[in-house]
DNA sequence: AATCAAATTGAAAACGTTTTCAACTTGATA
DNA sequence: TATCAAGTTGAAAACGTTTTCAATTTGATT
């Protein structure tokens, strides 16, 4: 069934040499002289070999591919930082082995065991949350991990964020400045650290710091959804929210016109600014202020780190916070 | 620097039998006694044994991976398909090496290299084109490849898509039946046959059957993006177009926003009919009308289909069409 | 011409599985 | 009890590379 396949073995013998010299003048290992590199490069043209990278693998114990664990590629969001993963990594020669595990924990559990079975070199690790259960499989990995856009409130794993924090904070003070007292805290999951421990603690800081009580009810916690989004606005009319910031911009888009749909005006009646900067901000009407988070770059950085890692390169600095910025677009004032 | 990875020779000592055995049980090889099968099973667990996937490719000649060539995974498009791609995969085990191409024919050949290299087991091929150096790569490759969302004039390629003839063709008439004489046909480069042989053919029927004159100047050429669509209401503008039929939703986005910036109502002065039904199109206001395809079964009939091709199982027809259909939303009457 | 270090090469042992084939057990049947 | 087929097992040969180490060649230096 197979064509058959030209082996090294078989350019060993045609160009005269042994397999050795062969290796080394596919690998451009220099202590080859002149003379034999052309020879066999010759027979390499002229056999069409093309060597086995599996077979290579197993001998250097090196497959030059890395898994990503992403919760869902068709997500703007996470497809931005793929994008700067699979940039980066092509430039260092490596591929990508990419599985979305849409946050379920079991599942991820099973694809870090897939990716190590297949000998990864490295993974980047995309997700809101990190469970004990995966946390252990981290534990177990011979191979060096990295976070992308996903932090780690233990501070143990190599990591690539923003200072969520500061940004809310930052991004709520805005809305709190335009006169708004009453700012929705809008969220996924506050099961998941980066919006329990972080985002929404820059919320409290910004209310505090302007001398607002925090009241539960303008925290709203749901489902990174447009449609979730849509829902939400009855309820953020019955608590009299004017603002709201938003963790997502698919769910912001949804909170936005479900706003619009029911005769109010966008900045005028609410105020909204979203999280992630994604080129959705500026397709809808009015576009959405933002924060702004360098996705793309958030992903190269993190591949970036993992080459590092992966060549026991020595690194300055285990959890990288880039730098975030505020966007004043058509949804606020 | 590695953990001593244990091996299945390891396990084979420990339980006192053969390596065969050992491949038997971690196989399920029925042909095994039950006695035997758990005292094997015993020390896997004991020892943590994990089978090194890479070895047992070169073993078997099988990776369970396969390739996954896609424009950009940015693209709500193709992300969509991407993600059809990886679920069926991962239901038959297999796992995705995605790779970005950005449609360009060298990265294409050079990907496709490095995939044959890798021993994938088959390839799912994304893009708008296929040139005649990728089409060569295509024919040398002793690995099944489908196409999905991707058009082969040739005929030769297994391939999953919509009939885009009959789509834009439904579409136009659509426009033309609201009693717009003039419908702009915006597409991306007219390189592409999807582009030039289908969606086209499909306008110039519409056009024909209806008795209206086709004119080249409501052609417009650009490329696949939100601010191309944008940019182009000046020229839409003053060639009198009343309506257009668009090749791409984020294009699509941008042209209604353009026409709308422009201070023209949508649908009462243009009206739109986009391509690809992405979740875009309810996020933008108004929501725009679309033609349906069903971009994640694309993605999923795509990689059945190789799943096929991989086992050499009979194929009912090696080019399948999926329906489409035409979502009225509020961008026309 | 002899010497020695550097450059170039090859033989063969990994790497960790699967797979083939022959040998050995077992238990039922005659 | 002898016979035989079916069920279990193991030895060893792939699979196609890289890598180690020793052997050989080369060329400059005395």
């Amino acid at each position: 069934m197979d064509k058959q396949t030209v082996t090294i073995y078989d350019v060993a013998r045609e160009a005269d040499v042994s397999m050795a010299t062969v290796s080394r003048v596919v690998n451009g290992n220099p202590n080859v002289k002149p003379a034999t590199r052309k020879k066999v490069l010759d027979v390499i043209e002229r056999l069409d070999y093309r060597p086995n990278a599996v077979a290579r693998g197993l001998a250097s114990k090196k497959t030059t591919t890395v898994g990503v664990i992403i919760p869902d590629v068709t997500n703007i969001y996470f497809s931005a930082l793929a994008r700067g993963i699979d940039d980066i990594a092509m430039m260092y020669k490596y591929n990508i082995i990419l599985t979305n595990s849409d946050e379920n924990g079991r599942k991820e559990v099973q694809v870090l065991n897939t990716l190590m079975a297949k000998q990864v070199d490295g993974i980047v690790f995309m997700g809101n949350d990190i469970s004990d259960e995966v946390r252990k499989e981290f534990e177990r990995a011979k191979t060096p991990i990295v976070l992308a856009g996903c932090v780690d409130d233990q501070d143990q794993m190599p990591s690539v964020n923003i200072d969520y924090t500061a940004a809310v904070e930052e991004a709520t003070k805005n809305l709190i400045d335009h006169g708004n007292e009453r700012v929705a805290f809008v969220s996924g999951s506050l099961d998941y650290p980066i919006n329990r421990d972080y985002r929404l603690k820059g919320y409290k800081q910004a209310l505090k710091k302007a001398g607002l009580r925090y009241d539960e009810k303008l925290v709203f916690e749901t489902d990174y959804s447009y449609k979730a989004g849509q829902l939400l606005q009855p309820a953020l009319q019955s608590v009299h929210a004017t603002a709201a910031v938003i963790g997502d911009d698919e769910l912001a888009a949804g909170v936005m016109n479900g706003v619009t749909d029911a005769g109010l005006s966008v900045p005028d009646d609410f105020e909204i600014i979203t999280s992630n900067d994604t080129k959705l901000t500026e397709m809808v009407r009015p576009k959405m202020s933002s924060i702004t988070q360098p996705l793309y770059d958030i992903g190269a950085v993190a591949m970036r780190l993992l080459t590092k890692l992966m060549n026991s390169e020595p690194v300055e600095n285990k959890t990288v916070l880039l730098p975030y910025g505020l966007m004043k677009r058509a949804s606020t004032h």
